[in-house]
This record gives structure tokens, C-alpha cells and sequence, in this order.
DNA sequence: GCCTTTCGCAACTATCGGTTGCGGATCAAC
DNA sequence: GTTGATCCGCAACCGATAGTTGCGAAAGGC
């Protein structure tokens, strides 16, 4: 029963949007279909030149795409990698979620004087 | 069609486990039931004052309480606490599952030829 | 052609995750 | 009870990162 849950999590993704900053910026993107550093430090509480430091975060690991158009960079979400990152998100709640339940069940069993091994027996998955 | 979802984020607690030695140490702590920071930092690739500090920004969110027995400081989970952390990093991935859902949607609808007014009637929430 | 906008680059600051080093408290053993 | 091992907290330091300001260059709008 050893930490197995943190083997499938990418630690770069997951610190990409573990920014609040970045966070919103997602979704902003999102719900916006595309944005330039310049619009999207309109509707944040930062400068432009954190925001787009922010991009190159985002870019680097995959999250966001830019295609230049004129002097300005479109940026996109890539769906296919945020996708990815929410798997992340929700397989480590429900790795934790299932530990919780456990400690739960196992309080319950012996509260009401049931000995541990005799529950251990009990649905494995 | 904002940026909500972040409102019902609480950034102290999403950035405390954003770490991925706080989700080891997260991680340790539920599959041991308690720990000490020495005990921790035997299992962890850092220090024992690393392991500290972290301990520290823990049990400031309230995700871990300890308590002093002799020259030891036990510490353990608070389970409601990281149950609290679990909904929210289940609600943010499920907000931003149903966006990409609904961009797929469009997509779709669009390469069908059908207009985006008509898609719009769907299933609200 | 001029002014505005958008961008990238550089310097600087603060915070954070990590380290090393030290001194103090507690437990054990003799 | 002194000695030694262990557990802890505090402080100084280092590198990376999230943020700022300031500047110059390139592309559009008039």
C-alpha cells in the first residue's frame, strides 16, 4: 500500500496549471476560443509581459498553441492536452477519494467492534 | 459565458497541493496514518527541514493537525480537509470537461452543416 | 509620414522550494 | 547524572519563478 498514485502524474503539467494565473488564463482561452497576451491581461490582474510569460509556460508543456497573424500571436487551447491534464486532475482525486473511504470504512468497522482483518475480506475494488 | 469556475477555488489550497512533494507527503501520511517530519523525510528525496516547511504550509490550509507527543510532532490528515481539496480539483476538471465537450460539440455540429444557433438549445446544464 | 498598438528583451524584486549548519530539548543507557 | 544519540526549530544561503517597470522595434490605421 505504498504512494503509487503520483507514477502517472506528469509534474510539469500539472505545475502549469497548478497557477491560479494560468488557471484562469485556460479559461479565458476557453470560453473565448482565442486570445493574444494583450487581451487577455485586459481581463487579469497582471501586465502583459506576465501574461505572456505565462504563455510560454503554457506553450512549453503543450496546453497552448500560437499562430502569428499580423504583429499579433493568437493563442489556442490544445483540447487534447487540457484533456489530458484533467484526467490528472481527476485520477489523483479519486486515488485520494478511495483512501478517504477506506480510513472511513475501516473507523466505522471498528467503532462498531468489528476486527480489521475480518473487513479486509470485503470488496478488494 | 465568464470565467467562473475559479470563484469556488480556494488558491491557498489548490497551491498547497499543487507541490508534488506536499502529494507524496499527502500520499505518505494517508497510507501510514501519521508521520513525523524525520519519519517523512526518510521516504522523500529531500531534507528534513524541506519536509518541515512543507509541513508548516499543510497545516496552515488545515489539510494535516499535529500533535506533540514528547520530542515528536505527530502529524496526520485531516480528512475533511483533503476531501475539500479532492471536490475542488473534481469540479475544475469537470468544468473544463464540459467545455471541451462543448467545443467538441460545436465542432461537430459545424462540419455538419448545421448552424451554431440550432446547437445552442441543447442541454443547458 | 505620423501616431498608436503590439510585441520582445532586459533588469530588478519578492517569494518559494531546497540546501547546509547550528544549538537546544528529550530520551536512553551506562 | 553524565554522555550520547535523536528529533526538532531557527537562520543563512542558493536557484527558480511570478511579478513588476522600462525600453526599443515592428506592424497597422489615419
Amino acid at each position: 500500500m505504498s504512494a503509487v498514485l503520483d507514477d502517472r502524474v506528469d509534474d510539469d503539467l500539472w505545475s502549469a496549471i497548478g497557477d491560479p494565473t494560468r488557471r484562469r488564463m485556460l479559461d479565458l482561452l476557453l470560453s473565448e476560443g482565442s486570445g493574444t497576451a494583450t487581451s487577455l491581461s485586459d481581463r487579469l490582474p497582471v501586465t502583459r509581459q506576465a501574461v505572456a510569460k505565462h504563455l510560454v509556460v503554457l506553450d512549453r508543456v503543450g496546453l497552448v498553441h500560437a499562430s502569428a497573424v499580423g504583429r499579433e500571436r493568437q493563442f489556442r487551447v490544445d483540447q487534447a492536452q487540457l484533456a489530458r491534464a484533467v484526467a490528472q486532475l481527476t485520477d489523483v482525486g479519486a486515488a485520494w477519494d478511495t483512501r478517504l473511504q477506506r480510513i472511513k470504512r475501516l473507523a466505522e468497522a471498528i467503532e462498531h467492534g468489528v476486527s480489521e482483518k475480518d473487513r479486509e475480506r470485503g470488496p478488494r475494488r
